[in-house]
DNA sequence: CTGTTAGCGCATTCAA
DNA sequence: TTGAATGCGCTAACAG
């Protein structure tokens, strides 16, 4: 398939329709502000406006011009954690004048790689990874490489989550929020905790779990005392966790989900058991992504500002780095209890 | 802000590195399937690992190679409905080895007139645009020539949903959804009802509200007896409609939303004001998004397959055009009764 | 203020 | 099979 490129209206064209030079009009068309007398202006304008001239970006990028696109690259858009990251970081580059590129990977960590090199490819002014990233040694080091290449042609990248990697971050209080969750569940009584996990090489998985394992130790319950039920990071793994809790004889008076949408999951297969949420069982989840508020019960979970992440993150990678270590904006977690939690029953 | 281009490694510096002439090494490296004798292939392959070389993909493009960028348009990302479709569009984009560009105009039309051109800018393979158009005539005309300049210079688009625009398209079956909503109430023994609407100059609404409409008026009751409230056609909007139902005592036993998104608005509305669904009052939204089947009451509606419709616009464009009238591909509208209906009190 | 010119990195003729 | 040369459309010196 080819670009087609010789059927689109030139700035020459342009030029010679309006009877000036190519770099006149390349001024007035794409030049920002320099300067034109009115009347050849007004001339180009014309011509430019008749032949329904559209400037071709890859020229433009190629003659050392401006590049306008930054790239997103997540693990899945219809999740609603990352479309309103992606709503957020869309808002702030459109207002930026950048055009952005969105990869999905379904948490393949090739894919995400493949992403990066794509984008250096397109010489995107800017990557934000938005996501946690892969433990695996294999993908550290590649994505490392990949982006220090990127870094040293002059992109600028930066990460919503945590990525073991060099480089701006927005972070949110994961471990603070963990802990949070687990204060308020032992404040109302509970004592005996399932965990319904995704995979702990993940580092959000990992801090999040931390965090609310630490504040139990330190009031007294180990972690070995702590079920955790291992599962995908997704609305199945909740389901399957619950159900592997309901098998269990429900071994705990509350269950911690990691994110929301395990804790769809997770309340779809309680409720096709009968357990009663939350008499029978407390349930939380992280993220307060925008529907969990609907459920019924509504569900207690720990509040991150997932549009202003996409936008401080934006923000971030669309401005100048200062010189020093790498920035980090934290995003503050904010529990919110709402009806899925209450004492333990008894 | 430049491409800074020099930083990056050329293919001419690789096939310095590797001895060979410039030709030799784009014809291993980005030729496909050209000829070469190993030995040079492999040196050059060697090097390009060597220098981590990245093709540049504006000089490709501009030297009349591949683009691989493809464009969605769409009102907002981080609404369920979009989302779920952008993830079957990219699904297919990926696997097609295409790079997909996304468009979020939070439902501005001169917004959206703008991506087209810069997705003509960045010489874009194909362009979706997802969601009804507008029905201002400024805006038809406007982007009725934007398509056309693009189809000229090469470019293929597609719709998914109606746009009143010549052009292949993906059409769920809105008037059809429509009217099997009227028939399951009135079968239940309805008879007043009321519609939170989106704007009616869009088409998705004019068809959804219109099946709905005549069914109802081929069952005897006519247009005049429907109370359509039109609101925003968001989550804001339905709760607004809602809203003013239950100001005005609710004239009706069931209300259709005209999206799942605005049903969401609705019932939260009906809970504050202790309106008991569906004992009081019916409640019937659209689309079937993921989360509906979790609100308790479950919500009824009409479930279209949003994946499927990505992924078709996607091949759709991405295919070659046969020759003959647009192609339209129609995504049938399933009923979908849950726990939101039930007969009428009294 | 305006026009001329030299590349940007690559795919692709055309010769060899 | 390989190499040398041309041009894609545009911006950025540079000269006038």
């Amino acid at each position: 398939m080819d670009t087609h490129a010789g059927r689109y209206v030139t700035l020459e064209q342009v030029a010679n329709a309006a009877e000036v030079s190519l770099a006149t009009a390349s001024r007035v068309l794409n030049g920002g502000d320099r300067v034109v007398r009115a009347e050849l202006r007004d001339r180009v304008l014309a011509a430019a406006r008749k032949l329904r001239y559209v400037p071709n970006a890859h020229a433009q990028a190629l003659a050392g011009g401006a590049t306008t696109t930054v790239g997103l690259v997540m693990h899945d858009v219809s999740d609603p954690y990352f479309s309103s990251i992606t709503r957020g970081a869309i808002e702030v580059a459109t207002r930026g004048g950048a055009l952005v590129m969105l990869g999905s990977t379904f948490r393949s960590p090739e894919r995400e790689i493949e992403y990066v090199s794509a984008l250096r490819a397109q010489r995107a002014r800017a990557i934000l990874l938005v996501g946690s990233g892969f433990a695996d040694p294999e993908y550290q080091r590649a994505m490392r490489t990949e982006l220090e290449n990127y870094r040293d042609a002059g992109g600028r990248y930066a990460f919503v989550s945590h990525h073991d990697l060099p480089g701006d971050a927005v972070l949110p209080e994961n471990r603070a929020g963990g802990a949070a969750i687990a204060r308020a569940l032992l404040e109302l009584g509970h004592r005996r905790f399932a965990v319904a996990s995704g995979p702990r090489t993940l580092t959000t998985v990992a801090h999040r779990l931390g965090g609310f394992a630490a504040e139990l130790a330190s009031a007294g319950i180990p972690e070995s005392d702590l079920l955790v039920i291992e599962r995908d990071f997704t609305e199945d793994g909740g389901y399957a966790a619950a159900r592997e809790l309901v098998a269990a004889g429900i071994p705990a008076t509350a269950l911690f989900c990691v994110t929301d949408v395990m804790a769809i999951g997770a309340l779809m297969a309680l409720r096709e058991h009968g357990v009663p949420v939350p008499e029978r069982l407390s349930l939380v989840g992280f993220d307060d992504i925008p529907i969990v508020r609907h459920l019924s019960p509504a569900l207690s979970t720990v509040a991150l500002d997932l549009n202003r992440m996409g936008r401080e993150a934006m923000r971030l990678v669309l401005t100048d780095a200062p010189p020093g270590p790498p920035r980090r904006v934290r995003i503050p977690a904010e529990l919110v209890l709402r009806e899925s939690t209450a004492a333990p029953p008894g």
